[in-house]
DNA sequence: ACGATGATGAAC
DNA sequence: TTCATCATCGTA
Protein backbone atom coordinates (compact mmCIF):
# COMPACT_ATOMS: atom_id res chain seq x y z
CA UNK A 1 0.00 0.00 0.00
CA UNK A 2 1.86 3.12 -1.06
CA UNK A 3 1.67 6.86 0.87
CA UNK A 4 0.45 8.49 -1.88
CA UNK A 5 -2.90 5.99 -1.44
CA UNK A 6 -2.98 6.08 2.44
CA UNK A 7 -3.29 10.09 2.21
CA UNK A 8 -5.42 9.95 -0.34
CA UNK A 9 -7.84 8.43 2.19
CA UNK A 10 -6.32 10.25 5.58
CA UNK A 11 -7.08 14.03 3.99
CA UNK A 12 -10.22 14.00 3.35
CA UNK A 13 -10.72 12.39 6.93
CA UNK A 14 -8.39 15.33 8.69
CA UNK A 15 -10.40 17.66 6.00
CA UNK A 16 -13.76 16.47 7.94
CA UNK A 17 -12.41 16.47 11.57
CA UNK A 18 -14.06 20.14 11.57
CA UNK A 19 -14.05 20.27 15.41
CA UNK A 20 -12.36 23.54 16.44
CA UNK A 21 -9.40 23.07 17.71
CA UNK A 22 -7.48 24.80 21.13
CA UNK A 23 -5.48 26.75 18.49
CA UNK A 24 -8.84 28.42 17.29
CA UNK A 25 -9.31 29.62 21.14
CA UNK A 26 -5.80 30.46 22.03
CA UNK A 27 -5.52 34.08 20.41
CA UNK A 28 -6.88 37.01 21.36
CA UNK A 29 -10.47 37.15 22.69
CA UNK A 30 -11.74 39.78 20.02
CA UNK A 31 -10.32 37.70 17.16
CA UNK A 32 -12.03 34.79 18.46
CA UNK A 33 -15.52 36.64 18.95
CA UNK A 34 -15.08 37.96 15.31
CA UNK A 35 -14.08 34.61 13.62
CA UNK A 36 -17.21 32.62 15.63
CA UNK A 37 -19.71 34.20 13.43
CA UNK A 38 -20.36 31.68 10.74
CA UNK A 39 -19.34 28.82 12.69
CA UNK A 40 -21.62 26.01 14.43
CA UNK A 41 -22.34 25.43 17.72
CA UNK A 42 -23.29 21.76 18.43
CA UNK A 43 -25.57 20.46 21.19
CA UNK A 44 -26.13 16.39 21.47
CA UNK A 45 -29.32 15.86 23.51
CA UNK A 46 -29.54 12.22 24.08
CA UNK A 47 -27.72 11.02 20.97
CA UNK A 48 -29.39 13.88 18.88
CA UNK A 49 -27.10 16.49 17.50
CA UNK A 50 -28.53 19.89 17.01
CA UNK A 51 -26.22 21.97 15.49
CA UNK A 52 -26.97 26.33 14.91
CA UNK A 53 -24.69 28.82 13.23
CA UNK A 54 -23.56 31.21 15.39
CA UNK A 55 -24.61 34.82 14.23
CA UNK A 56 -23.69 36.95 17.65
CA UNK A 57 -21.16 37.13 20.11
CA UNK A 58 -19.16 39.11 22.34
CA UNK A 59 -15.39 39.89 23.68
CA UNK A 60 -14.47 40.15 27.12
CA UNK A 61 -10.95 40.71 27.88
CA UNK A 62 -8.95 40.58 30.64
CA UNK A 63 -8.72 41.86 34.32
CA UNK A 64 -8.42 45.56 32.63
CA UNK A 65 -11.71 45.62 31.15
CA UNK A 66 -14.51 46.79 33.72
CA UNK A 67 -16.87 44.71 31.65
CA UNK A 68 -15.16 41.52 32.44
CA UNK A 69 -16.26 39.35 35.80
CA UNK A 70 -12.37 38.91 36.18
CA UNK A 71 -11.78 42.52 36.24
CA UNK A 72 -12.60 41.91 40.49
CA UNK A 73 -9.79 39.38 40.28
CA UNK A 74 -10.51 35.48 40.26
CA UNK A 75 -13.71 34.00 42.17
CA UNK A 76 -15.17 30.26 42.20
CA UNK A 77 -17.62 31.78 39.30
CA UNK A 78 -15.12 33.00 36.69
CA UNK A 79 -12.05 30.24 37.41
CA UNK A 80 -12.75 29.13 33.98
CA UNK A 81 -11.96 32.08 32.44
CA UNK A 82 -8.65 31.74 34.05
CA UNK A 83 -8.22 28.31 32.81
CA UNK A 84 -6.83 27.29 28.89
CA UNK A 85 -8.82 28.08 25.89
CA UNK A 86 -11.43 26.41 24.40
CA UNK A 87 -13.25 25.45 27.78
CA UNK A 88 -16.83 26.82 28.49
CA UNK A 89 -17.69 29.32 30.81
CA UNK A 90 -21.31 29.50 31.96
CA UNK A 91 -22.74 31.27 34.82
CA UNK A 92 -26.15 32.50 35.86
CA UNK A 93 -27.43 36.04 35.96
CA UNK A 94 -30.58 37.86 36.92
CA UNK A 95 -31.92 34.95 38.69
CA UNK A 96 -32.88 33.08 35.71
CA UNK A 97 -30.70 33.30 32.56
CA UNK A 98 -27.78 31.23 31.72
CA UNK A 99 -24.78 32.95 29.68
CA UNK A 100 -22.63 30.32 27.48
CA UNK A 101 -19.47 31.70 27.39
CA UNK A 102 -15.78 29.80 25.63
CA UNK A 103 -12.44 31.09 27.26
CA UNK A 104 -10.04 32.43 24.96
CA UNK A 105 -6.38 33.20 24.78
CA UNK A 106 -3.24 31.92 27.02
CA UNK A 107 -3.79 29.94 30.56
CA UNK A 108 -4.04 32.12 33.19
CA UNK A 109 -5.26 35.37 31.03
CA UNK A 110 -8.61 35.65 31.77
CA UNK A 111 -10.72 35.81 28.48
CA UNK A 112 -13.89 34.87 27.24
CA UNK A 113 -16.48 34.96 24.04
CA UNK A 114 -20.23 35.19 25.27
CA UNK A 115 -22.47 33.44 22.78
CA UNK A 116 -25.59 35.68 22.33
CA UNK A 117 -27.11 34.43 19.18
CA UNK A 118 -27.07 31.39 17.26
CA UNK A 119 -29.24 29.60 14.62
CA UNK A 120 -33.04 30.74 15.34
CA UNK A 121 -32.36 31.57 19.28
CA UNK A 122 -31.67 35.83 19.40
CA UNK A 123 -30.84 36.41 22.55
CA UNK A 124 -28.20 34.45 25.17
CA UNK A 125 -30.60 33.68 27.89
CA UNK A 126 -33.10 31.78 24.67
CA UNK A 127 -30.18 30.32 23.37
CA UNK A 128 -29.07 28.03 26.67
CA UNK A 129 -32.35 27.42 27.80
CA UNK A 130 -33.32 25.82 23.96
CA UNK A 131 -30.35 24.06 24.22
CA UNK A 132 -30.84 22.65 28.01
CA UNK A 133 -27.20 24.74 29.03
CA UNK A 134 -26.50 24.96 32.36
CA UNK A 135 -23.51 25.74 35.00
CA UNK A 136 -22.80 22.01 34.77
CA UNK A 137 -20.99 22.61 31.60
CA UNK A 138 -19.08 25.63 33.11
CA UNK A 139 -15.07 24.14 32.97
CA UNK A 140 -15.71 21.54 30.70
CA UNK A 141 -13.72 21.53 27.40
CA UNK A 142 -15.87 22.21 24.03
CA UNK A 143 -15.01 19.16 22.62
CA UNK A 144 -17.65 15.95 21.47
CA UNK A 145 -17.52 14.44 24.76
CA UNK A 146 -18.78 16.94 26.76
CA UNK A 147 -21.90 16.99 23.89
CA UNK A 148 -21.41 20.54 23.72
CA UNK A 149 -18.78 21.53 20.64
CA UNK A 150 -18.17 24.17 18.04
CA UNK A 151 -17.53 23.28 14.30
CA UNK A 152 -16.36 24.90 11.31
CA UNK A 153 -18.59 24.29 8.69
CA UNK A 154 -17.11 25.90 5.61
CA UNK A 155 -19.33 28.67 5.73
CA UNK A 156 -17.11 31.81 5.15
CA UNK A 157 -17.86 35.41 6.59
CA UNK A 158 -17.08 38.80 4.56
CA UNK A 159 -15.98 41.35 6.63
CA UNK A 160 -18.87 43.53 4.91
CA UNK A 161 -21.60 41.25 6.86
CA UNK A 162 -20.18 41.52 9.96
CA UNK A 163 -21.27 44.86 12.14
CA UNK A 164 -18.94 45.99 15.19
CA UNK A 165 -21.33 47.30 18.05
CA UNK A 166 -21.10 48.00 21.72
CA UNK A 167 -21.34 45.51 23.98
CA UNK A 168 -24.83 45.50 25.88
CA UNK A 169 -25.93 45.18 29.69
CA UNK A 170 -22.49 46.70 30.90
CA UNK A 171 -23.10 50.49 30.84
CA UNK A 172 -21.49 49.84 34.66
CA UNK A 173 -18.49 49.48 32.54
CA UNK A 174 -17.63 53.58 31.89
CA UNK A 175 -15.28 53.90 28.25
CA UNK A 176 -15.02 50.04 28.33
CA UNK A 177 -18.97 49.71 27.58
CA UNK A 178 -18.64 51.59 24.52
CA UNK A 179 -15.55 49.16 22.76
CA UNK A 180 -17.02 47.59 19.89
CA UNK A 181 -16.43 44.16 20.79
CA UNK A 182 -20.06 42.84 20.20
CA UNK A 183 -19.92 41.35 16.73
CA UNK A 184 -23.62 41.04 14.89
CA UNK A 185 -24.19 38.60 11.52
CA UNK A 186 -26.35 40.71 9.35
CA UNK A 187 -28.57 38.66 7.62
CA UNK A 188 -28.99 39.93 4.00
CA UNK A 189 -32.13 40.98 4.56
CA UNK A 190 -31.16 43.33 7.16
CA UNK A 191 -28.65 44.20 4.74
CA UNK A 192 -31.56 45.23 2.03
CA UNK A 193 -33.18 46.32 4.58
CA UNK A 194 -30.87 49.41 6.18
C1' DA B 1 -41.03 50.85 31.35
C1' DC B 2 -40.93 47.26 34.65
C1' DG B 3 -41.04 43.10 37.42
C1' DA B 4 -39.48 38.32 37.84
C1' DT B 5 -36.07 35.76 40.44
C1' DG B 6 -31.85 33.83 42.84
C1' DA B 7 -26.74 33.22 42.72
C1' DT B 8 -22.74 35.84 43.70
C1' DG B 9 -19.38 38.52 46.12
C1' DA B 10 -18.25 42.05 49.27
C1' DA B 11 -19.12 44.20 53.54
C1' DC B 12 -20.03 43.82 58.24
C1' DT C 1 -25.64 37.10 57.86
C1' DT C 2 -27.20 40.80 55.09
C1' DC C 3 -27.35 43.39 50.97
C1' DA C 4 -26.77 45.44 46.35
C1' DT C 5 -25.90 43.93 41.99
C1' DC C 6 -26.64 41.64 37.78
C1' DA C 7 -23.01 40.10 30.19
C1' DT C 8 -31.78 39.04 30.45
C1' DC C 9 -36.48 38.37 28.98
C1' DG C 10 -41.47 38.69 28.53
C1' DT C 11 -45.22 41.50 29.09
C1' DA C 12 -47.24 46.15 28.98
Amino acid sequence: MGAAFLSSLIMPVAEMSRVLSPSFFRRSVVTVARDLLGKFLVRRISGREIAVMITETEAYDGSQDRACHAHRGRTPRNAPMFGPARCWYVYFVYGMHWMLNVVTGESGYPAAVLIRGAGEWEGPGKLTKALQIDGAWSGKVAEEKSDLWIEDRGVAISPRHVQALPRVGVDYAGSWARKPWRFVLRSSSSFLHS
